[in-house]
DNA sequence: CAGGCTAAGTATGGAAAGAGGACTTAGACA
DNA sequence: TGTCTAAGTCCTCTTTCCATACTTAGCCTG
């Protein structure tokens, strides 16, 4: 077996993947999240930012692109529109993730963990605790049933540099 | 606080992310990531598809795209290519995870968690054990001290129905 | 109560990426 | 030498993306 740089054994041979691409989760949440800009409003949304605007100025997205992507995600059951009125302003519209959206952080949080690792130097720029214990965290597998904290119980910190 | 699909509370504030773009991982990580067929087919190598034409019948995806998609994720180091040769034919070259590539699992797994029970009735299509116990495992929050099982110790098995 | 201000959203034209199909290549074998 | 086939290129059409300009809807001030 020559393939230094895996980690493991490989053999090529045809094969088809064990579950077909229309009756996995996974492939599914692929169609619904794997376009340009959705994964990093999903990733603002989950640091709180709320407003057309913001999201506009943090992530650099044409502002045509942004509408059409907001408009999927509500679409999509991921996030929701709350109207709210800043002080001396008129009524506008905040797009919030929706429990269901809520429930992408784990994945989010599991990308991170690997572009820390292998894109950045290994450097994370925040650190996750549980807010209970105060413990660091990190994303693994784990036996099922085994009780673990949820999103909500989770604080995330900017890594002071 | 009328937000009643939210599980949580929000108030809506003029805000930017914490982490800036161009410093996060999981930004990062998005940018390689994100683009229409990158995941899946990292999802076709995580199952052992190695070679081209099993891409192509797999994911049904235009033999073009998949030609610049193995490029940009050999090239960033997901994949790496393997020359084999099966009986009677010429030597070819086959596409396999790297180790960096491997740990993409857990986002793999995460997704399909959210997925299976979001866009699924939420019966997953795979049981994912722990190859020595058999336990079943989820992906979720722990300690970041605690020991868990590598991606190298589960086994995958399609859940017959 | 007219006009200004501003966040949110629409419109538009050019650039890039995706889709689908036809075509090319390279080596093992007969 | 010719055939066969997986891998990969090429070409055209369509869709999505990008950048910029423009429109809309109130709340406020005067």
């Amino acid at each position: 077996m020559s393939n230094s740089d895996l980690g493991r054994s490989v053999e090529i041979t045809p094969r088809t993947a064990p579950v077909p691409i229309d009756r996995c989760g996974m492939a599914l949440a692929a169609r619904l999240l794997m376009e340009k800009w959705s994964m990093l409003i999903i990733r603002e949304a989950f640091y709180g930012v709320a407003r057309f605007e913001d999201f506009l100025n943090d992530l650099e997205i044409p502002r045509s692109v942004l509408t059409t992507r907001l408009k999927q995600l509500v679409r999509d059951g991921i996030l929701t529109r709350v109207p709210y009125r800043p002080d001396g302003a008129r009524t506008r519209q905040g797009y919030v993730l929706t429990g269901k959206g809520h429930e992408l952080g784990l994945v989010i949080l599991a990308l991170m963990q690997w572009g820390d690792r292998h894109l950045l130097d290994g450097q994370s720029a925040i650190r996750v605790t549980e807010k209970a214990s105060k413990r660091a965290l990190k994303v693994a597998l784990v036996p099922a049933d085994e009780a673990t904290p949820g999103l909500a119980d989770i604080e995330i910190k900017i890594r002071d540099r």
